[in-house]
Parts: structure tokens; C-alpha cells; sequence
DNA sequence: GATCTTCTTAAAAACGTTTTAACGACGGTG
DNA sequence: CACCGTCGTTAAAACGTTTTTAAGAAGATC
């Protein structure tokens, strides 16, 4: 309602509004004692700065879009943790969307954040909006992606290697006398589980194994715990039990070590189980989840920097392709 | 860079930039034959809406603040989930702030939601930060409370009753014969911990017990995996188990079932086990969880409408605490 | 054919800030 | 003593919308 201006700040401090604006985003550049003064103005009359009239004339807001797949996996709320971390460290409000895989969803968020005209832009893309973002970039909004490695050498892109993943985690099956190994997947469209099938495929080639013998495909529509036990299932319903399962992410683990328990499979003894992405639940499990870590936190950390650096340096700015490596963390579930 | 302004739209239409902002809010104000025009030119030009421009002038935004306690908990997780849901289908963006249960960050993440100028607020608090959201009030800004009913009429809130709660679990636990009941929570200065208390005495008042014999707390400092952990090796330390453990979250209850496994105590066989909030894992956990359900996701869509309704329909508006019910979900660590 | 309605569009002011160019005062230098 | 930077401040224009008021055109009525 009541609305303080900027303009009933100077009338009080005796100043000029635009001596208030000076105090606000460039207090060295006034005297002291009417910094003072204004300040105590502000104070007193309770004055917040107006975002919308501030990001209208200098012609850039203090937002960052966010936009992931699923809000409710623990990876993508590690992710956002990190990045509401910086972002409110460095005074920016975030904005979140929530695409849920659809690519229309998508779509309307990005509408969503040009209208705001969000400084920048964190996305983990879900469906083949590459073109919308290029969009974006000519209206001057940055863009980081998360959790996607850049295929062009204009734009930052924070990722994890899920080649490598995929390797340390069928390299460490095999270390444990592994001779046949189930790969547990959501749909092979999405690039990570292909990324670490190649991975695994890998890992096997290397140890001397044909990937055609020793590693079986078992491909799930969602990467939920109730597939990984759906896949348990069917795998004790076929009769045929591997040495070892890897699931592409912690929840269709879960899904798979309850199945595997269930039906009376000990794990290890049995089968060594294998997840992705060490979730907190990972390691909070009955049977302690092996998996392989990637630095998610960090993830959002890192983009939100690279995006931030890139909005208020732009030309000093050179754009990074980050790749962290993953880390296989052994739990009871693969001695 | 090359942002296209309502003019630029207006002249390519032959009209003036007044009919262009009538087409985007009042269409019906205007006649089939231009409006057709100029959407033709908006589509051409690429224009999107300027949204500081356009709250600048209209006096609010099209954005909510969303302030939670801990992003990392599938609690809120899910919430945030319902709230981006409703706010989306109703063009509006969500702006998330993290407050870590830390009141500074509660207040700083007030404090940009201020300079944004929200249309409206949803917090669940964790400081008495109650003064400020009155500021928020008089500055024309809705709030509405999340999981955490309003003390005063003139207030929005969105909770569950927790004393009902805690009384489920505890009369099922008492049903399934248990005589020493533990209590394992978080601090008692959160209002959702001393509620569930509450809830638990009841019930075993209501069954003619004595709180002081049946029932003893354990009051860990957080409320994660790792505490209820440290709770159930302390117990066993302590060589004097109950029948039932009751813990305040599904986060404490995992932490409790493993470390009594690990201990070699069968559950439910020795010692029965109920959580709180039925977070995705509580199913899926070896021995699965019993646990007090709530309509988390409700919970976020109901507080968000709320907000909305207040926002676009200020007179009509009838302030509303909304106290959803909880509802008992028996799984096989209670068996 | 003139006047009056009704419907549609145009023109201009306003929202609250940032920014640029200009200005005055003050010391120091020639 | 005149001149010239320097420093601190101000006045005014601009950002892209929305909204209000006024004006114009088309059609209807007498």
C-alpha cells in the first residue's frame, strides 16, 4: 500500500533522488555525511528498493531462471540447494520451474523467465528446446547448462562425466568376480543412462569381456524405486539371476535391493547391487547402497558462478565447459 | 539486446501501442479484425512482455515468493512441488528461498521478495519473523502460512494437525502391544515436534496409561538420517529398549531402522518402528515404513490457491486456516 | 442531411528508478 | 589573482508498459 519512494527518502535527507540512487548502488561515490544521512532516511522511512522500476531503467533484473526436470529427485533438490546458496550470497532472487520432463512445460517456463527478463538462465534441458535458448541468448539473457555438456564452445555448461561413472561402476562389479552384470535403466533417450551404458560398455571391453555376454539391458520406462522393483521382479520371475545389477540412478536401486530381498536374494552374498548419484537414502539404506557420487551441490554451485561471472563480466568472460568426474563410493551392498 | 518494445509491435500493426496493450489484457475490448492483426505482428516480432515495465506500471507483479525451511527435505520438496504446479497454471513464476531454518536467511529472503514485489508470499516459518510478515501485510503483500496454523483470523494458513498425528501413531503402536514407547525427535522449540508430543500423550491418556512410564523422548538436535542413528545406537548402548520407537520424521526413522538392524534387533518382531510424513523412501526401504501421512502435495496447491484467490479477489476474500487431517499408513515395520 | 450513439482507437501521463551531462564549490597551481 | 581539475551533487531524460481521457468514425434516428 504505503509505498516509500525514492523520492520521499531525499526530501528527508535533503538530498536529490538521484543522490539516494548513488548511495544505493555506488556508495563510494558520495560524501560520507550525506551517505550517512540517507541512510538513516532509509532506515527510518523503511524504504525497500522498487525491482521492477530498478530492473526497467538499468535494463536488467536481479533474477536467475532455473529450470529442472524433476524437483522431487533428491540429484535435481541438491542442485537447486546449491544454487539458491549463491544466488542469495550474491543478492539474486531465483526463480523456479519445474519441467517435469514435458517439453511444453519447458517451453512456458523460459516464456516465463524472458518476461521476467531474468539476468541468466540454469537449465537442465528435458526436451530439444536448444533452439528456444539460442532465443534467449539473442535477448542478451545468458544461459548455463546443467547437468548437459555443452556441444558448442559459445555456451557454459556445467556436467558430470557419466562415461566415467558408468566405468568406475562396472570396473568395481568386476572387481568383485562379476561375470554377468544387469544394467537397470530408465529409457535409453535420456543422454545419461546412454552415457554410462557406453560406460559400462566400456569398463568391459577393457577388462577383456564381450559386452555382448556379460551385460543385459533391462530398460524402464521411470527411474523410480517402484521400477527398480519391477525389475527385480521380472529378473527372479525369468529365473535368471546376474552376479551383479547397476541401476542408473539410487531409487531404482532401492527399488531393486527391496525386490532382491523380498525374494529372498541376499545382497551381496547373491548379487552386488550398484546405484547412481549417492543420494542421502544411498547410504541410509538396510543394506548400505554402493553407488557412484556425483558433486551435485557443487553443480549448482558452479553454474550459478559460471552464469553470474558471464552476466557481470561479459567481456572478460571466457566460456567454460566444465566436467567434474564422479567418484564410486563402496557400501555394504558390493563387498 | 534487440528487445522489442510494445511500440515496434504497435507500428507494424498500423495501430498505437494502447490497442497492443489492450489485445494483451482486455482482448475483448478490442475489435476481431485488428486484434488479429496485431497478434499477427506479436508473433512476427517475437514481442514478449516486459514484466518490470509491466508491474511497474500496473502496481504488481505476476510472481509469488516461496520461502521454506529446508529444500533438502521430500517434505518441502513436495510442497514446492504443489506450489509451482498451481502458480504455473496461472502464469504466475515462483521465486524460492531457502531459509535453512536460519532466521537472517528468512529475513534476507523476505526482504527480496519485498524488492520484487511479490503479489504474495508462502512461508513456512522458522524464526518469529511474525513482525516482518505484518510489515509485508501493510506493504499490500498477501502471506500465507504453510504447515503452520494462524494464530490470528486476519491470516491465510495451510497446516495438518499434528496432535492428531501423533496420537495415530501412538494408538497404533499401542494396538500392536507396546507397553515402553520411545519418542524420538527433534527439538521441542518446533512447533510440529512439541504438537506430535502432544498427540502421543493423548492417545496414551486416552488408553489409560501414564505418559511419565510409557513414554520417553529422545530429543535429537536435527532431524535427518544420520540423528536417528545416533538415537537408536544410544539406546542399545543404553541396553534398555522399548517395544516401539516413534520417531517425529521419516528421516530419523530410517536412521532408527538401521541402526537397530545393524544391531542385530529384529523389527517389527522386537521393536516396532512408525514414522512421519511418508516421504517416497518410507516405502522403499528394506523393512518398509509405517508412517503418518500428509497431503504434502496438497498442502503447497491449496496454500498457493489460497494466495491467488486473496491477490485477484481482495474484497471477496474470506481468510481461511485450513487444517488438513493426517491419515495412518501401516506398512511392515509396525506389523 | 444533420445530430446523436456507440464502438474503436489515439494520445499522453504516470509508475520509480538509473544515468548522463552539467554545475557549483573548493583547493591547488601557475 | 586567475585558471583549472576534482569532487559532490543535481536536474532531467529515459526505460516499456498501463490507464485514462479524449477524439474519431461508423451507423442509427429523426
Amino acid at each position: 500500500m504505503s509505498s516509500v519512494s525514492i523520492k520521499e527518502v531525499a526530501t528527508r535527507a535533503g538530498v536529490s533522488p538521484g543522490t539516494v540512487s548513488n548511495v544505493l548502488n555506488r556508495p563510494e561515490k558520495v560524501a560520507e555525511a550525506t551517505r550517512t544521512r540517507v541512510e538513516e532516511a532509509i532506515r527510518d522511512l523503511g524504504f525497500v528498493r522498487h525491482g521492477s522500476a530498478s530492473s526497467l531503467r538499468a535494463g536488467h533484473s536481479r533474477t536467475v531462471g532455473l529450470s529442472v526436470i524433476d524437483i522431487g529427485n533428491p540429484f535435481f533438490t541438491d542442485v537447486a540447494a546449491g544454487v539458491e546458496e549463491v544466488a542469495s550470497e550474491r543478492g539474486y532472487a531465483v526463480i523456479l520451474g519445474n519441467s517435469s520432463g514435458d517439453r511444453l512445460k519447458e517451453e512456458r517456463n523460459l516464456l516465463v523467465f524472458a518476461e521476467q527478463r531474468v539476468r541468466g538462465v540454469l537449465i537442465t534441458p528435458a526436451g530439444a528446446n536448444l533452439a528456444k535458448l539460442d532465443q534467449l541468448k539473442e535477448r542478451g539473457i545468458s544461459v548455463v547448462l546443467v547437468d548437459h555438456p555443452a556441444e558448442r564452445a559459445d555456451q557454459c555448461s556445467v556436467a558430470v562425466n557419466d562415461i566415467t561413472g558408468g566405468s568406475l561402476a562396472v570396473s568395481h562389479l568386476l572387481s568383485t568376480g562379476a561375470e554377468r552384470i544387469a544394467y537397470v535403466t530408465g529409457p535409453l533417450t535420456i543422454r545419461q543412462c546412454a552415457d554410462r551404458l557406453i560406460g559400462a560398455e566400456r569398463a568391459l571391453a577393457a577388462a577383456g569381456r564381450d559386452p555382448g555376454e556379460t551385460l543385459e539391458e533391462i530398460a524402464m520406462s521411470a527411474m523410480n524405486a517402484r521400477s527398480g522393483q519391477q525389475a527385480a521382479e521380472k529378473m527372479i520371475a525369468e529365473g535368471r539371476l546376474p552376479d551383479a545389477v547397476f541401476c542408473a540412478n539410487d531409487l531404482l536401486a532401492l527399488g531393486m535391493l527391496r525386490g532382491l530381498l523380498q525374494a529372498g536374494v541376499r545382497v551381496p552374498r547373491d548379487v552386488s547391487l550398484i546405484g547412481y548419484d549417492d543420494i542421502d537414502f544411498a547410504s541410509a539404506s538396510t543394506v548400505s547402497l554402493s553407488s557412484v557420487r556425483q558433486p551435485t551441490h557443487r553443480l549448482g554451485r558452479v553454474a550459478t558462478e559460471l552464469l553470474l561471472d558471464e552476466c557481470d563480466n561479459p567481456e572478460s568472460h571466457a566460456h567454460q565447459q566444465i566436467m567434474f568426474q564422479p567418484e564410486l563410493v563402496v557400501r555394504e551392498s558390493t563387498l
